[in-house]
RNA sequence: GGUCCUGUAGCUCAACCGGAUAGAGCAACUGCCUUCUAAGCAGUAGGUUUCAGGUUCGAGUCCUGACAGGAUCACCA
């Protein structure tokens, strides 16, 4: 039994004991004691003054005295106010570290049988990728892990747009000024490429309407007749109708793509179990209108078109089928949505997909559900807020972004010139300094990215560059570094803390019981992580952990304890923290370093 | 206009789902490296939690209504 239990166990006894009432389990909730009181957990009183029939005060001091006599775990207790702050004995402290310490399977909960997939990045193919994407990437990479931790079987998944309207803009403009350019005649990384003709077109096509207009037309009339935006739906028709010449400079193009957004994965440190292809899944999901009109949940109107009605629900009708029978986006994702099940048999979906699509997603699942889906329930929209800039919204046909491949460069540039400042590369060979410079660089930008509650829009601000301290990535990758140097000099010197015997300690410092009880939450973090599909919860639980190492780093010898028990001890309770660092970074999909 | 999200220190963010005197980091100021990594530690200063009501022992948190910002509401994707 824990020691949260045994004490709610033992607060239900003594209502028991003094008040004669059945006190029901659940309703006991232990809160952790605030910094400035001593104790570690506190029970407040207030909710059971009419059970006890006696004053705030009056009621926690008995039942503090029933726990204190009662309950082993329970060495004393202080009253404040009607808050009853409980005191652990410290035998208390060095078992539950004992325990943990001793755990081969550290923030890694055991197998639960369900599977999940995460959706994640699905980039168009017309463009690199920018700084929300790389939000976008983060989150769902690390979100995939935390879901992994919690014991899911995970299924990582990348649902590309390779097709559309957007891509047959870069092909039409790459037509018409390209040349003939490719990747390698140019130096351009593909996604680069073909995002240059993307803009290509936009210019051209402004031009157009520009001219139109000047010619007599409206301003709606000019944009539907610029000969180049007809140009390119007339090559989406005809990608449509599977022509030749077309297909074969959609593949050529998105090929290039493909090698582009490789390297940046790569650099991003994502990775993908199962690619899906718009170009494969766009004709999908007419079977379910049909099976949704044959259920009744969906119904047709006199032109033909298929709608969804979800007024009874507090949203819209929604059009699911157009009167002349083709599909809408949502059409293909009723399909993509049984196809991901049939592929893999999952309980539950989750899509990283950004907030303006919230009320798409609440749609969707509404639908799913509605038909009766087995994973309906288990489908959610992991739904986070835009990255901005201090000019406002990035605009990708405004070339107002900031491009990913740039930004994680010079956040790698920012951590050599930072570490070199520091003069802290003493002994590396290069190869280990850039390796270096690369988890630094890239651990600054995950965290930044990482640290921020998902669904609250957050700004960027490129001219104050990310931060390397404080609540900040590297903050705690030097706490791991710390902790790996203190361990190298313990194996040096031959400190016995693999499996120490921890008998002889009788009293333990409070920034050591404050270090174990941090360390004792790991799990609970890691599955408040996955219950709110919150990266930040770990970010920000490292954070603390971090900072609280630091001050026991401070406060207290290590090698200089002359008592060899509490020496062994601390080493072993640095190296736990350091485990927990490495584990808990690893799920933000963050390296950390032996030394900076 | 309807719906959804957000509003907390100068700035960026927390606050364990209703608990104590609202906490961190950055920026500012003050200390601490002839003991293990100072990318660190300790401290000072900084607040009417946008506003107005309500619910109760108790509200940043729940309810109502304003105000501000954002998203969305296409036979677009």
């Amino acid at each position: 039994m824990n020691i949260q239990e045994s004490i709610i166990q033992g607060i239900q006894l003594a209502f028991q004991n003094s008040y004669n009432h059945d006190l029901p389990l659940d309703q006991i909730v232990l809160a952790p004691t605030r910094k400035e009181f001593q104790g570690t957990y506190t029970f407040v009183v207030f909710p059971f003054l009419k059970i006890s029939q006696a004053n705030p005060d009056t009621t926690a001091k008995q039942i503090g005295e029933y726990l204190k006599e009662n309950v082993a775990v329970v060495a004393d207790f202080n009253v404040v106010k009607g808050f009853l702050n409980l005191v652990l004995n410290e035998k208390v402290w060095l078992d539950l570290f004992s325990q943990i310490y001793s755990n081969p399977d550290l923030g890694q909960l055991p197998a639960n049988g369900q599977k999940v997939m995460v959706e994640y990045s699905s980039p168009n193919t017309n463009k690199p990728l920018h700084l929300g994407h790389l939000r976008n990437n983060f989150l769902g990479f690390s979100v995939a892990e935390i879901l992994s931790a919690n014991g899911y079987e995970v299924i990582k998944a990348n649902l590309v747009n390779d097709r559309g309207i957007h891509i047959c803009k870069s092909m039409v403009a790459y037509q018409h000024f390209g040349n003939g350019e490719t990747p390698e005649s140019s130096g351009l990384k593909g996604d680069h490429l073909a995002g240059k003709y993307y803009v290509l077109f936009d210019q051209e096509y402004k031009k157009q309407i520009k001219e139109l207009v000047s010619a007599g037309q409206t301003e709606e009339e000019a944009k539907k007749n610029a000969p180049i935006i007809l140009e390119a739906q007339d090559m989406l028709r005809k990608w449509e109708a599977n022509d030749e010449a077309v297909v074969s400079l959609w593949k050529q193009m998105n090929a290039w793509v493909y090698a582009g957004f490789e390297a940046t994965y790569t650099k991003m440190g994502v990775s993908f179990d199962k690619y899906y292809y718009e170009s494969d899944t766009y004709l999908l999901g007419k079977d379910i209108v049909e099976e949704g009109l044959a259920k009744g949940v969906f119904f047709k109107k006199e032109n033909g078109s298929v709608w969804v009605d979800l007024t009874s629900e507090g949203l819209d009708e929604k059009l699911v089928r157009r009167g002349d029978g083709t599909s809408v986006y949502i059409t293909q994702d009723l399909g993509t949505a049984d196809l991901k099940y049939k592929d893999f048999q999952i309980d539950k979906s989750v899509y990283v997909v950004g907030n303006e699509q919230d009320y798409h997603f609440e749609v969707l699942f509404k639908i799913m559900r509605k038909l009766g889906r087995s994973y309906g329930d288990g489908l959610y929209h992991l739904s986070y807020g835009m990255v901005d800039l201090p000019t406002g919204k990035m605009k990708s046909r405004e070339g107002t972004v900031v491009d990913a491949d740039d930004l994680m460069q010079e956040m790698v540039e920012t951590a050599e010139h930072h570490t070199k400042e520091l003069g802290k590369i003493e002994g590396f060979t290069e190869e280990q300094a850039s390796e270096l410079y690369e988890i630094l660089g890239m651990g600054a930008l995950k965290y930044f990215l990482l640290k921020v509650d998902p669904k609250k829009r957050m700004l960027f601000n490129p001219k104050e560059s990310i931060e390397f301290q404080g609540y900040t990535g590297p903050f705690v990758q030097y706490s791991h570094a710390r902790i790996a140097a203190i361990l190298r000099k313990a194996d040096q010197i031959g400190v016995a803390y693999q499996n120490p015997d921890f008998s002889g300690i009788s009293e333990l410092a409070e920034s050591e019981t404050a270090l174990i009880f941090l360390l004792s939450n790991f799990e609970k973090k890691i599955s408040l992580a996955a219950e709110e599909l919150s990266p930040a919860v770990i970010a920000q639980y490292l954070f603390d952990l971090a900072k609280e190492y630091n001050r026991f780093y401070a406060d207290l010898p290590i090698f200089h304890e002359k008592d060899l028990a509490v020496q062994a001890f601390r080493v072993a309770l640095s190296a736990l923290t350091a485990k927990t660092i490495k584990k808990g970074m690893s799920l933000l999909g963050i390296l950390v370093p032996e030394r900076m």
